[in-house]
DNA sequence: GTGCACATGTAACTCGTTACATGATTGG
DNA sequence: CCAATCATGTAACGAGTTACATGTGCAC
């Protein structure tokens, strides 16, 4: 699917080892794209014999050796072409809409403390994204290429967590409202 | 994973057949859970195996005959315990977000050419969302019970819609600026 | 009897997850 | 030398997609 295409944005901001690249993934690359380090290293693995990526082994002081994957001449079409192709557009896919959807065929006060707990989830991930932004981009209106791409993806992580907080609490405000 | 409980939901609104399931999942289930025929016929199939549904065959005047699924009691109680457990919080997973972020990579205009396309789409589907929750609840203050529930979940399409143009929005709307 | 829509499936494959395995290096 | 961390992987499985297979009933 498009894990590889993952990989190669990720090692041409910064060519990495298998387990530099799943940490990046869990942070900033993480808002909108999630991977173990299992399948990061069998993507890696193909993805060279492809010759999409060249294999550097690099020592390292204290620690053992590792492997720093860098883009080839070939991945770098590969990724341009894939940039140019188009996306078909993804539909939402949430088992938690299933259950607020569902509520009344089980203990409705159940579903609500499940949507009370994720959208606390959810409220702490904004507040994280918040901070990140205003740490990372102090000056939005003036970043331009990789750099504007970066915070907009953030901006990204922001809508989506916003989104959340602000369905759920709608969700959780209007049975309350009908309870009464 | 979930598709056994959103098929449970379903079948608790309405029995139905896998081809008719197939058809709901591409409506109103649609906004946040998809699912082909294939995939649905297999699943029902292991439900079925489990008791947690019962088929029966139904003859049609000018069709061949259908099966239709109703859920069970033992299906009653697997989706009264699902609904009461936990949810892992989901992360996004976008191809698109990956684009937007490695778009300096390649062509830009292409990516932005991606970009608006697939903001047209969420554009049509947010239209058809409102119409929709427009024409199917005119009172939504009025609503309870599972009705309230259905009109919410609703409500998050609409809200999902509204991120992605926002957002796409904001996206295109950064790069024209800055290519100024 | 041929083509079409309805209806139910099978088979092969890819992607991703979970659990487990192996080895390097160093601090105690 | 033993536990802890870093680093790289394998194996088994499950979920979902794509392509294909089979059969019914009706309109032409």
């Amino acid at each position: 699917m498009a894990l590889e295409h993952a990989l190669l944005v990720a090692l041409r901001e910064q060519p990495a080892s298998g387990l530099e690249l799943a940490r990046r993934f869990e942070r900033s690359i993480g808002y909108f794209w999630h991977a173990t380090h299992q399948q990061i290293y069998k993507v890696l693995g193909r993805m060279d014999a492809d010759g999409w990526v060249t294999a550097t082994a690099v020592a390292q002081s204290g620690k053992p050796d590792k492997k720093v994957y860098a883009v080839s001449a070939a991945g770098e079409g590969v990724l341009a072409d894939w940039l140019a192709a188009p996306t078909p557009t993804e539909p939402l896919r949430s088992e938690l809409a299933v259950k607020m959807r569902g509520a009344s065929y089980g203990d409705r006060a159940a579903v609500l403390d499940v949507v009370r707990a994720t959208l606390v989830d959810h409220q702490v991930r904004l507040d994280h994204y918040e901070r990140l932004a205003k740490r990372e981009h102090p000056t939005p209106e003036t970043l331009t290429g990789h750099a504007l791409d970066q915070y907009l993806v953030l901006r990204g992580g922001i809508r989506t967590e916003r989104f959340w907080v602000e369905w759920l609490g709608e969700y959780l405000h209007a049975h309350e409202k009908a309870e009464r």
